[in-house]
DNA sequence: CCTCTTTAGTTGACGGCGACTACAAAACAG
DNA sequence: CTGTTTTGTAGTCGCCGTCAACTAAAGAGG
């Protein structure tokens, strides 16, 4: 009678025979990222593929040798003990980087998503402008890829994860304005210093790229329907809808810190007023949460969100009034923002990383009933917020996973047999 | 080397033989409903599907009479002329029902969209309550039903349009503020009404439905990331993303009325301060437009949209300068919820309908330039208000639309072959 | 008028895939 | 040791899209 709203996506390529052994492929290995091990049984159950079907792509897959098998587990159950298959692909690695204000990071995976590689720099990129940044992230990158292939596994795909606006398609950041970047064609110059045309290269927002980590597995694991907001030198969002990432017609959705919340607010460095970012910004909280002697009188950026949100996070814990009234008032403009986007989104959860999952235990409890305050479907608590578990960083492991999502998806994508 | 941003999505059942078929005969359904006719070979280009393919695909929907050959077409050039086929169905309906707070709109049509059906009732919701509208609209659905059947076809589908928060699942409203109701069982009753148990019965947002409306065959059809806006008695939005109709995870997203938009502002009649509504809902222009004794004095809702704004059209059309400004006022508050949605979604369009659409020659100017002065994106002007040219009652025809979505997106639920 | 060329659409053989049936494998219960 | 139960695998079948060959229907050119 009435209809589900889980939707058949109506696909717009043709379907052939190779496309449906590409879709079961894929239906296998997406279940055994999931759960793993498990049986050729509990698989053909899980997905609904028949117990032969299951077998035959399995010996492709063991063959590919992107699954293994996981030994024999007896349940204590009669009958014959199932056999278990996992997700390997030890040989076939991901690169996940990040560039941002004053570090870049890298977390590098096999198949599976065991961490092979993980290294963070400390690097100005703001002082070093586009091109050097760009070399030292080329040097980066060269020695990570040379890291995974002594681990053993050749990578084949990488993805680097920026604050600001990206031409996802063609591997172009538009504008970070943090970094001081506009128009630096990333993808192309990275593939150059690289000068290995075999592994694709993907460019993305960061808190895109962190919001799909929730969602593969972080707090928010399974949960189709998340936004991620990232609280660093910025404030960043990434919104997952039907397990997908949404990014708008030109890949700028998420753009949340220059939302405009309070006509009547302060002046933003974009030159508007209002912005969200000037309400739950770092640099917000530490004008509200320490005398003006405390945060240099130079009037220079925040120097290490990191580093400030933990000496603030000590000030609260020692219950400073002063820090306890400035967290609470970000508290609740940072509810006031999760309210315009459970309005808009209806998401499940709202995710913070950054600064916000430092201080959530402060600051979540105020957004919380902000929230609730605010947004019309809330009336029994639907949307939650949570912090992060990955802290800073999430972006790079992130990057990662979405290189692995991508190969997931699409099986046909992994030709390296070494 | 750069990923598009297309991603085949992952589907989450598996890929049998029939299943592939199913994808096929939808992906040939679909393109005739974006252009019909077309001969055989013109499909296949468009497809990709092979020439023998769409053939034989044909064969099958000429047989369930879901295709028409519509004469040979010869188009002057040399060759054996094409010969059209033409999206028919002309045996199947699909009914589309919108209730509002002072009427009841009947939209119905066959598979190729062709109009069988087309009435308004003026009925005043709220003052019948839920009960003795739902009669009404068991009444009016039945003669509906009866009409079409009376045309030569078969109804196969209803979705009716309301303006609130619909559980769509189950075909529950649970909360629709502007007609006093709450947690009604609309399917349920409308199912036991008609007494048709092989007609599927919908329930969905107005605003949603009239999105989906404009991206199927409105001003914006065809563009895949797209936002409506209703101005109606209340504030509705519709979201559709990646060409899928966005409902969020409890099916209640783009609830834009009472988005937090100036926490300044006046209160609202939800009981918070500031919201969307109020600042851009009818009552607001009215309020800023006309001389208080203009209005009526007893406090009463705003008696009837359509109404009101062709007076408030004819006074703009005169000159009158108390209006010009009340416009302009309303025009920016629009821009700037606008420039948050835009932030978040990244539409290539915002289609407004209802009361916008109306007066949209003295609103957009303003809410345009309020857009792009507060959207990040927007350098070059990417998102652009639109006024729908389906203006009021667009819930209604997309209602019908999306129950011919459904057909054509899964074939096989048209079982009708009499 | 006839033949050649060009394009549209159909027919029949072919290969690949998942589903189904039957069967082997590996445990436990008694 | 035998029956039972569950797991996993061959073999067969039916269906689908693809491909090559073919027919159909027009104009071009003599």
């Amino acid at each position: 009678m009435a209809e589900g709203r889980r939707q058949q996506p109506a696909a717009e390529v043709p379907a052939s025979v190779a496309a449906m052994r590409l879709v079961n492929l894929s239906l296998v290995l997406r279940q055994l990222r999931v759960q793993s091990p498990m049986s050729r049984v509990e698989i053909a159950d899980a997905t609904g593929l028949h117990r032969t079907t299951v077998s035959n792509l399995m010996s492709e897959l063991l063959e590919r040798r992107l699954v293994r098998e996981a030994g024999t587990e007896h349940a204590g159950a009669i009958g014959r003990p199932r056999r278990g298959v996992a997700l390997h692909g030890a040989h076939i690695g991901a690169l996940g980087l990040e560039v941002n204000v004053d570090y870049i990071a890298v977390h590098g995976t096999d198949l599976s998503g065991r961490a092979l590689v993980e290294r963070r720099f400390a690097f100005d990129a703001v002082g070093a402008g586009p091109d050097r940044t760009l070399r030292r992230l080329g040097t980066a990158t060269t020695e990570a890829i040379e890291a995974t292939r002594r681990a053993g596994a050749a990578p084949v795909g990488i993805a680097v994860a920026i604050p600001g606006l990206v031409d996802v398609g063609r591997g172009i950041v538009r504008l970070a304005p943090n970094l001081g970047w506009h128009d630096v064609p990333l993808a192309d110059h990275l593939a150059a210093a690289i000068g290995s045309p075999e592994i694709r290269i993907t460019v993305d927002n960061d808190a895109n790229l962190s919001a799909f980590a929730e969602y593969l597995s972080g707090v928010a694991a399974g949960t189709p329907d998340l936004i991620y907001l990232t609280g660093e030198v910025g404030v960043g969002g990434g919104v997952v809808v039907g397990g997908m990432l949404h990014r708008g017609a030109d890949g700028f959705a998420g753009e949340v810190g220059h939302l405009p919340v309070d006509p009547a607010g302060g002046l933003c460095g974009c030159g508007r007023r209002g912005c969200w970012e000037t309400k739950v910004g770092l640099a917000e909280l530490v004008r509200l949460a320490m005398p003006s002697q405390a945060y240099g009188l130079d009037g220079a950026a925040v120097p290490d969100p990191e580093e400030r949100s933990a000496q603030i996070a000590r000030g609260l814990g020692e219950g400073d009034p002063r820090m306890l009234r400035a967290t609470a008032e970000v508290g609740r403009w940072l509810g006031l923002g999760g309210a315009i986007m459970a309005n808009l989104f209806n998401p499940r959860v709202i995710v913070v990383g950054g600064y916000f999952s430092a201080l959530a235990e402060w600051l979540l409890p105020h957004a919380q009933a902000e929230l609730e305050r605010l947004s019309v479907a809330s009336t029994d608590g639907r949307c939650r917020f949570v912090a992060s578990t990955f802290g800073f960083g999430a972006a790079s492991r992130g990057a990662a996973m979405v290189v692995i999502k991508n190969l997931i998806d699409d099986p046909h994508k992994i030709t390296t047999t070494p």
